[in-house]
DNA sequence: GCCACAGTTCGGCCCGGCCCGAACAGTCCC
DNA sequence: GGGACTGTTCGGGCCGGGCCGAACTGTGGC
């Protein structure tokens, strides 16, 4: 019994990685999932452009890659991301990329961005100018450093736990960071993501100060999120003035 | 005069960015650049098993890509990352990549890589048991903290100006972070990066702490090293009993 | 000036991956 | 059961990219 080659792999690991982002479709898919939701195959195949019978094998891929989970009803293939470590590396990878050149897109889409810089999903937390403002906003009250790090102050655990009854998703982990740095690539700017980030976006959703425009990553802050907003923390999200 | 069409780029910014990394000689390039020190053409060839002229190429579209900087002189062309903001992707890629398999390698490289496993650099600061070791008593120390996210203490920063003599480089920045987590692929722990983590791997080299082994980012504690971190951290840098 | 050496450019080979359409399987609804 | 729909598998076409060797440029040493 010679086994041939060991059935698995060949090459530099890293490699192997990359290559599963490295293809046009496949990285529209994971941009897709970025909201954090479950896409049909279907869906994610019209969205990218190309055939089903493409977007399968390419599913395939990601999945047996580890970066996709996925979930089978019916007739339908739902398609998450396996988790936040993965779109922790996609965001990375997406805004290294870099300021992107201004884009010289088409007007419509450049509509659809705006949308986007103003607030949107980040996987689990806000990003965006709302999500940055947020941040900012937390750091001016002394609720978040980063002159030492990227971490919560003892005020900032109390203010989770009092205003956001936050204290349990918070306490528990070793596993996931509480307070980590996202950067993002409309603003250039960091903001917070981690377990702090997560329940942050949870909540205010949970709560209506926040809602999401249509079906895609978009958020915008509701009258009574702006009011509360403003109270908690001293930000006006209300958006662009114009 | 039509330009026939934007001379750059495209496809997904990110796909193109991955497609850097989503070959083996180019990774293997990128792995060993990990050292923070800059080689020659002729060295990343030979150590990747490629003919010169195809490493020119792949060097080409990495330094094309913004992923290495290079500098001529004479007729050697010397290459190196691009900053740390790229080796930190790199190693972002790479310990995703996971336990990576118990690696049925030969039994020389399982030497190497055991080397490897005590004590490296990573780009500017220090992984591997040692990092990860030295890590571990910062935090047991109260001088780091990870429970809020990962941020030198008030205490960790009086640390390092009085025992570093590292103020300054502490200070000054906004730019880089001071504290952030380094996911080590042989330990999956954290250790220490971030200008942080590169003052004290300065320091330890300069001070004869700590000293390379051979040519590449193996390093271990010297002597006085081992008795100078007892006295500061409490900590056993040695290395294996055996 | 001559030789050794580092790196580059070019032509050509070849393999792998991406894509589609067609045929098929499974699910849901009427 | 019939029809609409979602997703899968297979065959085949096509294009791009990685690799090498050979020829060439430029630098440094003798």
């Amino acid at each position: 019994m010679s086994t041939p080659a060991p059935p698995d792999t060949a090459g530099v690991p890293l490699a192997r990685l990359a290559a599963l982002f490295a293809d046009n479709t496949r990285a529209a898919f994971l941009l897709a999932l970025l909201d954090g939701r479950a896409w049909t195959l279907g869906e994610l195949a019209r969205q990218a452009g190309v055939a089903p019978s493409t977007a399968s094998e390419h599913v395939d891929q990601l999945v047996a890659g580890g970066l996709l989970a996925q979930e089978r009803q019916g007739r339908h293939r739902y398609l998450r991301l396996a988790g936040a470590h993965t779109a922790q590396l996609v965001e990375d990878l997406a805004a290294y990329g870099g300021p992107a050149a201004p884009r010289a897109g088409t007007l419509r889409a450049s509509a659809a961005t705006a949308a986007l810089a103003r607030g949107r999903t980040c996987y689990d937390h806000l990003a965006g100018r709302l999500g940055v403002g947020l941040t900012d906003a937390m750091i001016g009250r002394g609720l978040l450093r980063l002159d030492t790090g990227f971490a919560l102050t003892d005020d900032g655990m109390r203010w989770f736990a009092e205003n956001l009854d936050a204290a349990d998703e918070l306490r528990g982990g070793a596993r996931r960071p509480v307070a980590r740095p996202c950067l993002d690539w409309t603003e250039r700017r960091h903001h917070l993501a981690g377990a702090g980030g997560a329940v942050l976006c949870d909540r205010l959703l949970e709560r209506r100060w926040i809602e999401r425009i249509g079906t895609g990553r978009a958020v915008r802050a509701t009258p009574d999120g702006v009011r509360a907003l403003r109270e908690l923390l001293g930000v006006d999200v209300s958006g662009e003035p114009g």
